[in-house]
DNA sequence: CGAAAGTTTGAGTTGCTTCAACCGCGGTGG
DNA sequence: CCACCGCGGTTGAAGCAACTCAAACTTTCG
């Protein structure tokens, strides 16, 4: 019972649940696992069967395509987003590997259990699908980036969208999931890094960046980030070369 | 009333409202808006508003990304599939082109009916669901692809997955689509195919091609397959140079 | 038939990767 | 306390796969 109360009330404040309907919540609740993965430890792998989904309480998840000779970093989940969502309402195994990055507290939730919530109420179902349609467009954004920017317009792009979500500082934990997830190669993405800095665009001390000049007029296409402008080799990069 | 008859009739037809209450689908069928497009006439652009979906009922649509230098195709849209969907429920502007690849007859739903109709009907939620969710892993392993395989690895693939969907002897109108659609320029899709071609694994007549020698282990599924960076090394390409 | 677009082929270029060495830092244990 | 290791990151040199540019050839279609 205290369990169930305590994962009531998690689940309540959670962005995926908001405005969800008391009973099904609660079903929810009730239904729902509480797993705690150690920083490191693998969540699922590429191949796995998909039984349901996952919600991330603390900590973050990195989700990867694995490879034998270099994984390729798809994104990192933080705090009251779902993930393997997507495979799951297909019945297929895994493409991806998720891993704990930190210490984690997930809620999962079996396959049965969702759509009954889905069938019960309509707001839960639209939390699902504004997710995957997130998820599909920052695919999609990666799908741009990979295919039509160099590697000085992907690290730039991705300082851009950090700088938009928070601030001038920035800290870069793991330069090479970073590379990852931008396509490169950890070499890449450093020697990118020392360009930008020696063109005096931002300045790198180890983990710590800071943006010193924008760009300029309306920005360089944000590459990470859907819904923004237009443009690539044009602006910010016109200026600096 | 002969109008929304038909279009009732249209849509139970389509896989997307497959099982969706007679109610539901009326309303929709009521609230649908037919669109022809004649070949190459562009459904929407980037940065056009997204108010609501379309559904190809005849027809085929194109799906890619803009570019000043090259667009990149993202995928091709048949018959009783949706699209346009996952921009919708972000209210973001589309990030994509759609363009008519033949003539085509679309359905077009406004944002509101189909969220009314995600209220009535869970069934239809679900569709809607397993679309976004096939949509997503086709991403996902385009994002793959392009990522971890080389310009043979990608064409060899393609090739596979038609093959498996449907017969031996393949038609590939329009190369340069195929081309972009595998993150290559037309120049390294030929020259791949030639290659192939040589080595004896396929016969290329024009835009017909044959495939003449199954891969070893002729596992395909998802493309990521040891052997992907070191071609001499092992699997398929081993047997061939 | 002729123009326009698609495809192939050749030659040269390049941006990213690879390979390798080196640095700095944190943890560990002798 | 310091030597040692391992790992993340940086830097240099060399290689290469795919791209660009260009020209010839083919198919499509008005």
């Amino acid at each position: 019972m205290g369990k169930v109360q305590d994962t009531f009330e998690l689940l309540s404040h959670l962005k995926l649940f908001d405005g969800v309907s008391p009973e099904v919540l609660r079903n929810l609740a009730d239904a729902s696992v509480r797993i705690r993965h150690q920083k490191n430890e693998m969540i699922f792998r590429r191949g796995d069967l998909a039984r349901g989904l996952y919600v991330v309480v603390i900590g973050e998840v990195k989700i990867s395509i694995p490879s034998q000779q270099r994984e390729k970093v798809i994104e990192f989940i933080g705090p009251g987003q779902a993930f393997g969502e997507a495979v799951m309402f297909l019945d297929h195994p895994y493409l991806i590997n998720a891993q704990a990055l930190s210490d984690c507290l997930l809620m999962w939730l079996d396959k049965r259990d969702i759509k009954l919530a889905i069938e019960h109420d309509a707001k839960f179902s639209m939390h699902l699908l504004e997710g995957l349609s997130r998820r599909f467009e920052t695919l999609l954004n990666d799908i741009e980036v990979v295919n039509l920017h160099t590697a000085i317009e992907r690290v730039t792009g991705y300082l851009l969208s950090l700088s938009n979500e928070g601030e001038g500082l920035m800290h870069l934990p793991n330069k090479k999931m970073i590379a990852s997830k931008l396509g490169l190669t950890p070499e890449t993405f450093s020697r990118a890094l020392g360009q930008l800095a020696q063109s005096g665009f931002i300045s790198v001390h180890g983990s710590k960046i800071q943006i010193l000049r924008e760009s300029r007029g309306q920005q360089h296409k944000s590459p990470l980030e859907p819904g923004s402008r237009d443009r690539a080799s044009s602006g910010y990069f016109a200026s600096v070369f």
